[in-house]
RNA sequence: GUGGUUGUAGUUCAGUUGGUUAGAACGCCUGAUUGUGGUUCAGGAGGUCGCCGGUUCGAGUCCGGUCUUCCACCCCA
């Protein structure tokens, strides 16, 4: 009796060389956040659904995922219940969800920990979230996100860093071909007041933000439906033709939002923000200023940027804005936050793909020891705890084998290094070390070895 | 959630209008070499054709359902 082994859809298993190929990128991410001062948080994958739904909006709270009351979950429902629709019942049947990103667990954590937190706080984040969307490429139910947030100020320095970190992060993985777009919800603000669409804000975004994807003549057809007037949609195609660097924009997008003091309080922000960058020495040769930016998130509320590969079809990689007001629905108020967020399982799609992954992403000094039988076995265990006790990451095949066999294990497990201790070496204390890129073997005392595995490090 | 698409060996894929015993490449195992991996050569193992049901004398092939994959919409890392 036998049952086919299966994975819930969306789902993935990493095999060593996939592990280590993420880390790489995990790291990468890690020592850059730590380097700017961000210190580590962690929160569970399971939230009360109290604290998810309502944030993410309607088509949000539809893609959480939601965890069956334990015991009897039937025993708080009713007949009434069943026949008042799967929305009503899940109340009374789930009250736990999978969290759906680390930004609002994160404001539940500000507001629970608000005694403990020394303000600005700034923390990362590197968990799984869960969505429950329909799988495509680079979209899975679930994946890593790496967030870097900092509540408890206004300063754009943390909008401007966040940036600089982005592209540190990018620096480091050695990729480069991707594009910095930035923009601010309260410029949106205003070119929606110029458009006359305030009353529509948000189906206004949502339109506007699918430019780049399906064109410009059909986001006008949808913006006229949605009751934008000819003279409207002449108004945004001379915001849409503004060009130049990045003063020249803003400048030439100034007397559009003149009536808005949103819009140019957002102009101001992403003028301060370039401003830090270019202060912190930081290149702005990647962004570029895109005033049709909207990002989904309904709680974004100043600057916002999205990074995305600009030679290969792959969704966003890394997203952030500013939120002002995430903790107030938690009962903390005025605590304003800005953050970034890395899609791990994207990067590593791009990554692959575009075949940027070091060769060698284990350690240089890595040893194998030959096993032939039960004396050279006991004699080979001394041997590998010495080098165990100097750091050097050793291993005895763990039963005799085949030399043949044990160097091919090797070979494929991508080990370095292969001691042999045979007979031969155990008498004369001298045991051969073939190096299995270059073939090349010598005998070595234990001294030796340790010294020149040492030095490989 | 809506519409479409995909599924055959470990992997990538062939498989004729429905007709004997379902193939290839690569990978894997064994040997050539009982102390030398990657290359080469010889041999070998490995498939309930995603799953369930239906049509048929007969189904990998046709039909229905289901799961999965990928794509578009929606939305998003």
């Amino acid at each position: 009796m036998s049952q086919k082994p299966s994975l819930p859809k969306g789902t993935r298993d990493f095999t060593p060389k996939v592990v280590f190929q993420r880390n790489y990128i995990i790291q990468t991410i890690q020592k850059v956040f730590q380097k700017y001062g961000f210190d580590p948080i962690e929160t569970p994958a399971l939230e009360n659904l109290s604290v998810l739904t309502g944030k993410y909006g309607d088509e949000g709270d539809q893609l959480l995922f939601k965890v069956l009351n334990s015991g009897d979950f039937l025993n708080k429902t009713a007949p009434e219940d069943y026949a008042a629709g799967s929305a009503h019942l899940t109340g009374k049947i789930s009250e736990k969800g999978l969290r759906y990103d680390l930004t609002v667990p994160f404001a539940r954590f500000v507001a629970m920990n608000r005694n403990e937190i020394n303000f600005p706080f700034k923390r990362y984040q590197i968990q799984p979230v869960w969505r429950a969307d329909r799988p495509q490429k680079g979209r899975y139910r679930e994946f890593y996100q790496c967030d870097a947030d900092v509540v408890g100020t206004h300063s754009l320095l943390c909008e401007a860093e966040l940036i600089a970190m982005a592209q540190e992060v990018y620096d480091g993985l050695s990729f480069r071909d991707y594009q910095v777009s930035l923009s601010n919800r309260k410029i949106l603000e205003g070119i929606a007041l110029a458009c006359g669409a305030s009353d529509q804000f948000n189906a206004f975004c949502v339109t506007l933000d699918k430019i780049d994807k399906i064109g410009r003549e059909r986001v006008f057809e949808e913006l006229i439906k949605i009751g934008l007037k000819e003279s409207d949609l002449q108004t945004l195609s001379d915001i849409l033709h503004i060009e130049g660097d990045h003063h020249d924009k803003l400048n030439q997008l100034r007397p559009f939002v003149m009536d808005s003091t949103q819009g140019k309080v957002g102009i101001e922000e992403v003028e301060n923000t370039l401003n830090y960058l270019k202060s912190l020495d930081v290149s702005t040769e990647k962004i570029v200023l895109d005033f049709t930016l909207a990002r989904g998130l309904t709680y974004y509320t100043g600057i916002i940027y999205e990074i995305k590969p600009t030679t290969l079809q792959m969704g966003t990689i890394t997203a952030g804005g500013r939120y002002d007001n995430l903790t107030g629905v938690f009962g903390l108020p005025d605590v304003s936050g800005v953050g970034i967020s890395f899609g791990i399982d994207r990067i590593y799609d791009t990554l692959n793909e575009l075949n940027l992954f070091p060769k060698q992403l284990k350690v240089e000094n890595h040893v194998l020891i030959t096993n032939f039988d039960a004396t050279t076995e006991n004699h080979a265990l001394h041997v590998l705890s010495v080098l165990r006790n100097e750091g050097i990451t050793a291993e005895l095949y763990p039963e005799a084998a085949k030399l043949k066999k044990q160097l091919s294990f090797a070979h494929r497990k991508n080990i370095p290094y292969v001691l042999m201790v045979g007979t031969e070496e155990m008498k004369s204390k001298e045991y051969s070390l073939k190096h299995m890129e270059t073939g090349e073997q010598q005998r070595l005392s234990v001294d030796q070895l340790v010294k020149l595995l040492l030095a490989m490090n």
